[in-house]
DNA sequence: GTGGTCTAGACCACC
DNA sequence: GTGGTCTAGACCACG
């Protein structure tokens, strides 16, 4: 788990915490039932105070994106997400503006914009329309 | 201007109306040169404080989205990036990286995401790639 | 809000507050749109950290039960579960087993159990069933 | 003793393992004079710690649920409460409580809930009061 | 004045 | 050893 987390950025540290760890497990470098690395050693590595790794860790649990096991640790939990489907869809609408918004604001054409975002799709681990029958 | 501000967000107020105006412009609802509302006006229709109006104005300012004359109005400004093309790249990827990880966390698949993000293109006027020459 | 918390039950204070809340809600005693005391002054009246009042509100947000307003306090929502119906049956189901099994253990007889459900059940606001048509 | 047990729940291994055993004693699998699996055994089968089965045992055993007798096994005991009655009543309503506010706050309305608990309490062997004079 | 974040440091329950 | 809770106290963003 080598990365780090910036605290004069306007995101708080714990919210850089979890998308970080999300953000690996959505590109593969994470898999269900990996262990993360305890609260005490993230919090070591990142030089911050152990009870901040524990908001990230305690967050993403009630997300359902990783499970913690008393005694033994943290483990990636298996993808299961707990938000309606209606919710899933405002919450990827509101993306979708923004990221339109801001590249509209930076002067972004269109094409070089779509080329984008299919580079960076590719280094995540997205996963494939089932076909009815399968 | 009719759009509301939800108090109970995360969002800060301030920043939803950032965020509105920024979306109105990149859709086309708002064109350079149009006025805005004044401060004062734009806070009793959100039923809000002036200053949180005051704020937002002022950072879209700072952004180089609007301007103010003094006497006469705020107005849309035209486009013109501030940022440089690093900090634009890196800001974009943001953005992406963010999207495509809330996607696999919802399960979403790669088919029905693309197709949401090109629905969506539709509705803001982002600009064609300028050819050579041209 | 007079009630207290006893920090040597093995119910955690934070959770202690964040039951109180629900049951009050749930009596009638409070309603949507009641404010909450604020963190600090709930804080000294029970005589806790009000990092700890913090977190039971933060909480019941995640729960949906309450919604914060930056700056001008917390507010009672209005109830919306945000659980699945699967979720709901299996909580609900786990708590009736708990019921009947310390009852049992308890050598309480079916009636005067079946009595004290009906009594108890009066100082809820519980929901009429909807019917067809209504 | 076919059960499972989750260590990524919140409640603690040993609580879930005293839960069950009582719960299935409540629901008459398991009746007095039965005799339990071995610690180690039951640990095995678990897959956990031989101490936390052992924690549960001894537990169940202060709650005089079960009795050990050296060098034979442990057994179900008679249905004996150690507690007053004015303690078993507050525990009972705050079972009662816990319900209807979950209740309440999940939408269930009042009939469905009803509903629920007579349906449950069937597979429960709870006792029938006892007439005066018997 | 409101809630939110972070730190430092203590103590506890669990396995 | 693991994570969870709580305290005391500082600082900040918001309206």
């Amino acid at each position: 788990m080598l990365f780090t987390v910036d605290p004069s950025r306007s995101e708080a540290v714990y919210v850089q915490i979890m998308h970080e760890i999300k953000r690996r497990i959505a590109r593969g470098l994470l898999s269900t039932g990996d262990r993360l690395p305890t609260v005490r050693d993230l919090a070591r590595t990142l030089v911050i105070n152990p009870n901040t790794v524990g908001k990230a860790y305690q967050l993403l649990e009630t997300e359902g994106v990783i499970s913690t096991r008393r005694g033994s640790g943290t483990f990636v939990a298996s993808v299961s997400p707990r938000l309606s489907p209606a919710l899933r869809r405002e919450r990827v609408n509101r993306l979708l503006d923004q990221l339109f918004t801001e590249a509209y604001h930076m002067a972004l054409d269109e094409d070089s914009l779509m080329d984008s975002i299919k580079k960076r799709a590719k280094s995540f681990r997205l996963s494939v329309k089932r076909r009815r029958g399968e």
